[in-house]
DNA sequence: GCCGATTTGTCCGTATGTATC
DNA sequence: CGATACATACGGACAAATCGG
């Protein structure tokens, strides 16, 4: 799928790195011998590692080296920093999803949801309640709002598989961007009754709310997700620059 | 501070969008345009240019332009997806923060501690407790360990200000990369307690865990923050690459 | 402490490809 | 179709940090 030269030096390099073909904190080849290995110019190198440095799975050093600092992440975890979909998250933690659509409606936004999605006034939107299982159990329940005239013909049966799928690869839509919230709520009833959460364990839950854009520059999507609290778990790597 | 060219720019830009010099969804100068402004190579505008797309600043388009999607975050708030010292956040958010050290202790970790913590086994560090303050509200209880042998001569007068602010200033160590997982956890009663939180109300609140690395490639800092959930909003910017 | 070799960091100029209008 | 705009890639130059002799 990718065809620039960077992005498959980062994905082999980021492979032998997962495959521990370099022990944690050792050093990886310099730059020179990675560029005869890879016969490319110094600029793509340093491309590629610079992606994986916003990764976490490696840290430069200047006159030292690019050492390998990455950690294999838990099961059952999501990582932010990447847009990764419920489906994807799922294949890699090896475990089976299933998506139950809970609601399929079509709305034209007053004020007051406007004001919640950060759509306009008077935007055509899907609204889609839907709850997200992991081996069986239900982890999230989403409330998702698209725009209609960016995701034409959605339906109720795309929306049980992998809208992302869809988007890519049918509308051939590029997702490019999205902003996150992450905040802790109060468990409302429908969260009880479809997370089967009890109100004497757990009080509230992880909401994590987004906005997404596509390479047009419209946000063609606003979601707010909301996780069982017992089974959230972000990951994160920030770089000081 | 920052003496390259691209991340002058860099911060140039990023001033010139917050302060609203380009209307939300506006195209920015073409880079033709913007080299000719800064006098620099096309690289080096670019280089910039990255800089805003990871923050979430602005999106290209290839055939198009650059697109300002900048919008302002609330108050009270932590951006992810970068580091940042607890007095950083409050300072950007024009709020007074106070730090209480609730304990100063010096601990070689056992074997439970240092998996917990993720140091070795043996290891020398700095325990401690603090409680930050946000215009005299108690918002977050930290639990930190710093390596002893990275960061000597750490005291509790320090702990009561910045620990980064030595960590830079004062020891001229680089803070260079963060690992966090952001969870939700039951309320202990050391949580009740301190940030004044009520049982019946919330009874559970967001934590996040940090593993610090420094230009050494040391992991220097294991940190757990327990945040009042109210309170807590954390921004993330995604980029699909 | 100095020097030279190695390694990463920054910057430049240029060429070509691809998408948009 | 041509002009414009961003995307990728190359090669070269010098700076800065590190390390070993």
């Amino acid at each position: 799928m990718p065809k620039a030269i960077y992005q498959v030096i980062y994905r082999d390099l980021k492979e032998k790195i997962e495959n521990d073909e370099f022990a944690y904190q050792e050093l990886l080849p310099s730059e020179h011998q990675l560029i005869q290995k890879y016969k490319c110019s110094r600029n793509t190198l340093r491309r590629a590692i610079g992606c994986l440095v916003t990764d976490g799975y490696v840290q430069t050093m200047q006159g030292k080296g690019v050492r390998n600092i990455y950690r294999p992440i838990e099961q059952t975890s999501f990582t932010i920093g990447e847009i990764e979909s419920f489906r994807e998250s799922a294949a890699r933690n090896g475990l089976t999803p299933r998506t139950r659509v809970l609601l399929f409606a079509e709305l034209t936004l007053d004020e007051r949801q406007a004001a919640h999605t950060g759509f306009p006034v008077g935007a055509e939107v899907y609204y889609l309640q839907r709850l997200h299982y992991l081996d069986e159990l239900p982890l999230i329940l989403n409330h998702n709002y698209f725009l209609k005239e960016a995701v034409p013909g959605l339906t109720k049966e795309i929306a049980e598989n992998s809208i992302y799928d869809y988007l890519e690869n049918t509308l051939h839509m590029t997702i490019v961007n999205s902003r996150r919230v992450m905040t802790v709520e109060k468990i409302t009833e429908i969260d009880e009754k479809y997370l089967k959460l009890n109100v004497d364990d757990y009080n509230c839950l992880a909401v994590v709310s987004s906005h997404t854009y596509n390479s047009d520059g419209t946000m063609f999507e606003y979601t707010q997700s909301r996780h069982r609290p017992d089974y959230f778990r972000f990951y994160d790597n920030a770089v000081r620059r």
